[in-house]
DNA sequence: ATTCTATATGATAATCAATCTCAATAAGAG
DNA sequence: CTCTTATTGAGATTGATTATCATATAGAAT
C-alpha cells in the first residue's frame, strides 16, 4: 500500500468537509485544487482508507455513501427528506449484541444502529410551507 | 390507488420467493408467467406496497434493496461476503430509542437495527479453502 | 542517485440500481 | 357502458460505483 499524495487529498478532504461527505463532494474540493484527480482515484482511496479503518463508510440505505474521519464509535442519524448525516454519540451496538440470543444460522460479529426522522431544517421549513397555505 | 394484477403479482412473488427479495429477483419470477410485465412496474409496485404497509423495504448498506413481506417487528442479518438476509427476531429499536438523549438538532421517530456478520455457508467454504491450502 | 517492479493513477467505458417520460391501457366509480 | 384517471410498458435517463488498461510513480533494492 502506497502513500501517494492522491490518497492524503482524499484523506484531507474528508477531514476539511468536516464530516459525511460523499465521495462526489471529496471529488469536488480535491479538484479544486488538483483538477487531474480522477474520480476513480477518489473511490479506490475512500475505500482503501476504509479498509484500514482511517475512515468509515456511512451508508444510509438510498442514494451515495457518506465518509466519516471520526472513528470512535458512535451513530448515525439520517434525515428521511434532506438525508443530511448528523453525529449521534454513544454506543448502542454492544449493548444491543449483549441481550441478543446467539444464532446458530449465522455468526453475527457486529450490529449497526442507525436513527431517522426529520432534521430540524427540514421541519422548520415544512412548517413555513403549511403557515404559508394558511 | 387501483388493485391491478401486476401489483398483485408483484406481491406474490415476495411471498413465493419466501422473504428477502431483490426488485430484480421479483422481476424475474413475475416475468417468468406474465413476461410482458415491465421492470418498473415491479419497482413502482414494490414502492407502493411499501407504503402502505404490506411490504417491508429492507436497506443493507450496499446493492440493491430487499423486500419482506414478514411485517411484524423483526431486524436483520446481512452477510458481509455473499450479502444473504436473515431474518432476526426481537425488537430492539425501542430498547435503543428510549435509552437514547433526546436531541435538540432533529426528532429522530425510529431506528434501524442491522446485524453483520459472516453466514455459515461463507464460514464453511472459507474453512474448506483453507484447509485445501493446507 | 539510478534502476526496477508492483501498485496506483487517469480517462473513460461499463455496470448496476432505480427513476423518469409519455403515449396507450384499463380499474373501478357512476 | 362510459368516463376519468391511475397505472402500465418500453425504453431512455440518471446517479453511484466499478472495471479496464496503458501510463506513471512510490518505495525498495541496487
Amino acid at each position: 500500500m502506497r502513500n501517494t499524495i492522491q490518497k492524503k487529498l482524499v484523506y484531507a478532504a474528508v477531514c476539511d468537509l468536516n464530516m459525511h461527505a460523499t465521495a462526489e463532494q471529496v471529488f469536488s474540493h480535491v479538484t479544486l485544487t488538483h483538477p487531474t484527480v480522477s474520480k476513480a482515484t477518489i473511490y479506490r482511496n475512500l475505500h482503501q482508507l476504509t479498509e484500514t479503518g482511517e475512515l468509515i463508510n456511512i451508508g444510509t440505505f438510498h442514494g451515495a455513501a457518506h465518509y466519516d474521519h471520526n472513528c470512535h464509535k458512535h451513530h448515525h442519524f439520517v434525515c428521511e427528506k434532506c438525508r443530511c448525516v448528523h453525529d449521534v454519540q454513544g454506543d448502542y451496538s454492544n449493548a444491543v449484541l449483549q441481550s441478543l440470543n446467539p444464532s446458530t444460522e449465522f455468526d453475527i460479529t457486529d450490529c449497526n444502529v442507525t436513527f431517522t426522522g426529520i432534521c430540524k431544517t427540514c421541519e422548520k421549513s415544512t412548517l413555513d410551507r403549511s403557515d404559508a397555505r394558511g
